[in-house]
DNA sequence: CATATAATAGAATGCAAATTCTAGTAAAGC
DNA sequence: GCTTTACTAGAATTTGCATTCTATTATATG
């Protein structure tokens, strides 16, 4: 029961997101301005700025992680391509929160007084992933460096031409994928 | 004549870096507690805190540009590998410099409150880098999205994997050097 | 319809950080 | 050694933003 709340979380998180990329920093009066919330419904909605800015965070990095570990668990040959092209793909599905992912930094959003129920959060998050990369690598043979690079780190760099402004090509998927290769064929510390 | 300064722009210009790196903002007692500098002496020297700013970006943004326009300008062969390889380097010899540029966003130094003058040299400078690019795709035959998915994209993915906390390793050159072959030779636009 | 509950709303407050301002200090030229 | 010039220094002020607080509005349930 209770009166129902008129603007999104998503909307809220969007908007935080948006204003970081383009400014560098939130500023409550600018969600105000940007999604006709109120001062008071942001307060009684998440707490304090810290808080909010947790959960934006939390949300985009949670619904990422889906993806991504999917990608990684199917454990085929495929398994690390899937889970490279995973960033590019969640661009354009999921566009608000990869801005969140790709334009912005978890520093931005997880600080020292970020409520410690978050700061819990994001480490099982952030652990889970780790965790998923450094079993692809055993099992692939390849180096966790590799991994990241290929996976993780070429992926990001690719999108990041893109966005906040432009939408992401369809061909960044290619690049990701001949970037995902080379990265595995210049594994130094390849296992097998 | 005159007094001399006691503390170096290179001193300030690195703490702001460093500050914007791990916690996300600069604030200008933040950089009197990290450099000994006072408030005074910053605003004799820089105007403004959105002068300081700019000034810093400018100082890293043109020390990185000369190395990367000076491998284009080779204009041999492997002139775009050079270019793609400054990156990692940079890195390595001008890490105060590298993390600002690495690890910051423009927006994070440069914003429509910044002076005028600077704003004019920040744009100099990415046309000049942005036309030379352009210039290399058109000599090699590449596409500029795969040049700057290349030469810009997959080396800055690549050293975010370090920055700022670690060092860049020696290994990342040759990932560096694979991802920038691989976007060679998947440039779907190629022209020759 | 009455009541409990949950959300909205925005003015008032407090605080932290940017900026201003006045005084003092070191180097160079005459 | 005197003057000019450029830098240092930090207390006082202002400003912008986060936060608090009280009132109000909408929905569900008995």
């Amino acid at each position: 029961m209770g009166r129902l709340s008129t603007i999104r979380d998503e909307t809220v998180f969007a908007a935080a997101g948006a204003q970081l990329a383009s400014e560098g920093a939130v500023t409550l009066q600018g969600l105000v301005a940007a999604t006709g919330i109120s001062i008071g419904s942001l307060y009684h909605r998440y707490g304090s700025r810290e808080g909010l800015l947790a959960q934006a965070w939390i949300d985009a990095v949670s619904t990422f992680q889906d993806r991504f570990l999917a990608a990684l668990a199917a454990g085929d040959e495929e398994a690390g391509l899937q889970a490279a092209l995973a960033t590019p793909r969640f661009c354009r599905e999921q566009r608000d929160r990869a801005i969140i992912l790709c334009c912005c930094r978890q520093v931005d959003f997880i600080a020292p007084a970020t409520p410690p129920a978050n700061l819990q959060t994001v480490r099982t998050i952030n652990d889970k992933v780790a965790a998923a990369l450094q079993a692809h690598a055993g099992k692939s043979g390849h180096s966790l460096a590799a991994c990241r690079m290929g996976m993780v780190a070429f992926p990001l760099g690719a999108v990041r031409l893109y966005l906040p402004g432009q939408a992401v090509p369809e061909d960044v998927d290619d690049y990701v994928e001949a970037g995902f290769r080379a990265a595995m064929n210049a594994d130094t510390g390849a296992r097998s």
